[in-house]
DNA sequence: GCAGTCAGTTTCCCACAGGAAACCAGGTTC
DNA sequence: GAACCTGGTTTCCTGTGGGAAACTGACTGC
């Protein structure tokens, strides 16, 4: 037994509000739909709810409801019922949500070289 | 009743594989434990288990072994079993594990701007 | 009045993520 | 031989994520 100390304590680099960053963009993104409706809103522009659904496949009402009040929780997606008959309701990217768009590229182009370091090679 | 179509069908931004490499990155990082143990390793360099586990506040035996276990499965972790009385094991970052660190600090740089345009403003 | 549309909410259910604690095996120290 | 170290595995439990289906309610067209 030499030393008690662990190996290295540079706190410097684990600074707990800058994990905690990194974390809440991990958890904005995390679950089964967030990424596919961002992506969908992203090119998509303004979408109805329905028009949502069907281009979102397998999702269903209760899920892509949750979800889209997520988004809009955190001002990434605005909602706006439409004066129409019958009434509509349009959900598109705030400024902000499209923000993600670089940084959701960044993930897929790290993605696809980790499928070829995990796979071809 | 107007038309039947979509708003927008431009499938050209939604392609699958696209949407799929985007994905396997969030799945990689999801999960309580996976961000801190990458950042833990990225500063920390090589590391014993008994270490990592004194680093990373909270974190139990089970999590931390399946965790890890994960994360060699991608190839982003290196095991080594040392020849030392007692036998410890050395777990770091392999080069590919590194290239994750660019897009863990993406994230960071857009959380603290999300936080600042969720709270502050 | 009946079926269909848009935009959801509610309920009930299941599978999986994660935690606590016990256990294990090999080795060292006293 | 008792206690403690390393590096885990196994079992049991609970909370949450997510799905299916039913229901609501305002409106339209036939």
């Amino acid at each position: 037994m030499k030393k008690k100390e662990p190996i290295v304590l540079d706190r410097s680099c684990t600074k707990d509000d800058e994990l905690l960053a990194a974390k809440d963009t991990i958890a904005i993104l995390s679950g089964k739909w967030k990424l596919q409706l961002i992506t969908t809103l992203s090119c998509g522009g303004a979408m109805q709810f329905m028009d949502i659904m069907r281009t979102v496949d397998g999702i269903g009402t209760k899920m892509l409801s949750k979800e889209l009040q997520d988004l809009e929780i955190n001002l990434l997606v605005k909602r706006t019922v439409m004066e129409t008959r019958p009434v509509t309701v349009k959900y598109e990217l705030t400024p902000h949500g499209h923000t993600l768009e670089r940084i959701i590229n960044e993930m897929r182009i790290w993605g696809r070289t980790h499928r070829k370091e995990v796979l071809g090679k």
